[in-house]
DNA sequence: CGTTCCCTTGACACCGATCAACTCTGGTGG
DNA sequence: CCACCAGAGTTGATCGGTGTCAAGGGAACG
C-alpha cells in the first residue's frame, strides 16, 4: 500500500532516533531503492552469513532467532517496519543468529558499501544508526527479564505491549489496534513457552477482557490495564530524542 | 594488585575490540586516573539516574539488574574488569536498569565529556567504543536463550563458560580457573532460577565432574566437555577484531 | 472440496518454586 | 583464643507452573 510511503518507513524510523538533515533523508531513500519480497517463512539471514549487503524492513514482520542443538527455537526479537535487520554486520564478521520472515514481507537492500560511503559523508547517519543498536540493545536486555521473571500471562501482554509502543512509533496502530501476522508457536518461541501453554494464555488474557485476537488482528482494549497487569514500562524503548547530538562522521 | 597494570585493563579490553593507536591508548589512560572503591552490594547506577559520568570496572564484579514491582531481581550481565558499565550513557537519555558491585570492585570515573572529547577527536576510540555496545547486544541475546530454553544445568553450565572465555580475554583465566565472586542467589536471578534450586544444578554439575566450586574459586575440570554439555558457542562472544575499521570520528 | 496448517482441549508428567529448618563459614568482639 | 553472629550454603517435603503427548476441530488455500 502506498508505494513511496511504505518505502521510507525506514528512513522515518532512522529520523526519529536521531534527526537526519534532509539530504541524508534523500540519500537513504535513494539507496533503499532495491527491494524483495519474502514469503512467510523465508530466511533472510543465516547464522554464520557473512553478508555483503543490509537489510531494513518496510513490510511485514520478521524476527530473529536461533536454534539449538536439540531443535527448540528461541525468538529474540521481532523486527517490523522500519527496523534495520542486520547494522552491526556493518563492523562484525558475521552473523551470530538467523533472521527469518514471519510474514510476507517487503525488505529494502542496501549494500553495505552504499550505506558505509553514506555513514562515512553523514554524521548524522552513523548517529542514527549507532543510536538504533543501542535501542536494539535495550530492548533484548528487557526480553531477558521477561522470559526470565515472569509468568505466562505476563509475558505475553509484555511482548504485546512492546509490540504495541513500537508499531505505534511507525503509525501502524490506529485504534488500539494493529496487525499481528504470528502464530502462537512464535509468540511460544518469543517467550520461552510451549505453544500448549501460550493458547491457554491468550485465552485467560481475553477471557479477562484484557485483549481480543482474531485472525492475525489484535486490539488491546484497555493499554493502561494491560501494562499494569504486565509490568510494561516503555521508557526501555527509549522513545525520546537522544540527549546529546555529537556530529558523528566516518570518513574513509 | 599491581595498580598500574589492573587501570589499564579497561584500555586493553577496549583495543581488542578495535585496535587503537599509542596516543589513544595514552589519553584513555590518563582518562581513567580518577578510581573509586565500591564495596560488595554497592549501586553503581540507579535506573533513571542521567550520570554525567562513565564508569570501567578495573577490578571485581559487578552487575547489571533489573527489578520486578514484586521485587524479584534478574540479572542482565556480568561486568568484569575492563568492562565499561555505561557506554551508552553518552547518547541516551536515562538509565533504564541498575548496575550494582558484586564484590569490592575498583572503578574508574571518567566524565562524559572527557569521553566525549576523546571520542570526537579519535576515530580508533568512537569505533572501539561503537563494537563494544554491538557486543553488548550479542551477550544480551545469547541470555534471551539461555533463560528461554535451557534447563537449569544447561543454563548454569553455559554461564559458566561465558564467564571464563571473558575472564580469559582479560587474562583473568589460570589453569582453568578463575576467581568468582558470586552468592548462589547471584547465579539464581542471573539465570531466572531460584537460589535453592542453583544450589542443587551446582551440586549436580559438580558430582557430574564438570566443575569445582569453592570460596570463590570456579575449576572448570573440562572446558571442551562442558561446552558441548551446555551448548556453548563463543561465536557470540565476537572474539576477533572487527572486518571493517573505517575511521570514525566525533567532531562537535 | 480436500489438504494443510493452526488452534483447541484434556490428561498427565516434570522441572523448578516455595517453605522451613538446619549447617557451615568467615568475621567480630569480648 | 574462643564465643558469637550473620550471611551463605544445604537439605527435605510439598506445591504449582508449564511441558509433553495425543486427539480433535476449524479455517485458509489451492
Amino acid at each position: 500500500m502506498e508505494g513511496r510511503l511504505m518505502q521510507s518507513l525506514f528512513v522515518r524510523k532512522l529520523s526519529t532516533f536521531s534527526p537526519l538533515s534532509p539530504d541524508s533523508e534523500r540519500e537513504l531513500e535513494r539507496a533503499t531503492r532495491d527491494i524483495r519480497a519474502f514469503k512467510s517463512g523465508d530466511v533472510v539471514l543465516r547464522s554464520g552469513d557473512v553478508p555483503q549487503r543490509a537489510h531494513a524492513i518496510l513490510e511485514g514482520f520478521a524476527c530473529r532467532y536461533k536454534l539449538l542443538p536439540d531443535g527448540k527455537r528461541q525468538i529474540l526479537d521481532f523486527l517490523i517496519p522500519g527496523d534495520l535487520c542486520d547494522g552491526h554486520m556493518l563492523f562484525m564478521a558475521e552473523m551470530d543468529h538467523n533472521v527469518a520472515a514471519l510474514s510476507a514481507c517487503r525488505i529494502a537492500i542496501i549494500p553495505h558499501a552504499t550505506l558505509l560511503h553514506l555513514t562515512e559523508r553523514r554524521p548524522d547517519v552513523a548517529r542514527a544508526l549507532w543510536w538504533s543498536a543501542l535501542v536494539q540493545e535495550s530492548i533484548a536486555r528487557e526480553w531477558i527479564v521477561n522470559v526470565g521473571r515472569r509468568f505466562g500471562e505476563q509475558r505475553v501482554g509484555h511482548l504485546l505491549c512492546e509490540i504495541c509502543f513500537r508499531l505505534a512509533a511507525v503509525g501502524l496502530v490506529r485504534d488500539r489496534e494493529y496487525q499481528l501476522p504470528l502464530t502462537q508457536l512464535d509468540l511460544a518461541d518469543a517467550t520461552g513457552l510451549s505453544a500448549v501453554h501460550i493458547n491457554r494464555v491468550l485465552q485467560r488474557l481475553r477471557a479477562d477482557g484484557l485483549i481480543r485476537l482474531r485472525s492475525g488482528k489484535l486490539t488491546v482494549n484497555d493499554l493502561r490495564r494491560l501494562e499494569e497487569f504486565s509490568g510494561f514500562d516503555p521508557a526501555y524503548l527509549h522513545p525520546r530524542a537522544p540527549v546529546r547530538t555529537p556530529r558523528i562522521s566516518l570518513s574513509a
